[in-house]
DNA sequence: TTAGTAATTAGACAAGTGTCTAATTAAATG
DNA sequence: CATTTAATTAGACACTTGTCTAATTACTAA
């Protein structure tokens, strides 16, 4: 968990996930949507790789990354947590009850 | 939104809004918490508040800070998105809809 | 005013991060 | 094999970040 916060704090990351939001990408073709070197794009990979909030496969001499949602779903776990129950300010509503 | 996502790269901070998510407590009640002096605590402290993570209010000589879940729904939202519609590997099902 | 308490600000410093160029690996193709 | 293409790894470097000690501000109370 800490990987993927630690990841998701830099917004040439989050970018990269959001393109790879509906479909897998080959690194090349990730890397010609940034203002960046390639091997920036290698490093930002493998940074999300680390944290496990992409997979890799490779394919001759591509390598084709896709998403991993299930990391991101910890994420939305831990935010939703954060606004649960406890606190009054919450959107968060328990479903009836009386009283 | 890219300070949100920076200031929940590190873990005291998270912890910090986990102590806050029941309600809100001094600088002091969550400074004693942490193996850490109360200068490191302060700067966490700021950068929330940067982050519009937290808001504070002085009592005293007291500085009360409180969990702001706004901006923790921005990046709910962002996550929710990421995992949306058009990804096939998505938990989020589109409401029936013929075939 | 002086003393004491709560908290922040200032400044330093080691460790971590994002980027680059150069070199390397891996695969396809002549 | 030698070349070309896709991508990574290695190493350097500036910038950022988290932590600390020391100093300062803000407030309370005698």
């Amino acid at each position: 968990m800490n990987k993927a916060f630690k990841a998701l704090a830099d917004s040439t990351r989050r970018e990269i996930l959001g393109l790879l939001r509906d479909g897998e990408k080959t690194a090349g073709d990730l890397a010609e949507r940034f203002d960046m070197t390639k091997p920036s794009m290698s490093h930002h990979f493998s940074v999300l790789k680390d944290a496990d909030l992409i997979t890799s496969r490779r394919e001759g001499q591509q390598i084709w990354y896709a998403l991993n949602t299930t990391v991101v779903q910890d994420v939305l776990a831990w935010g939703m947590d954060l606004m649960g129950e406890n606190n009054p300010k919450t959107l968060v509503k328990k479903s009836g009850g009386k009283s």
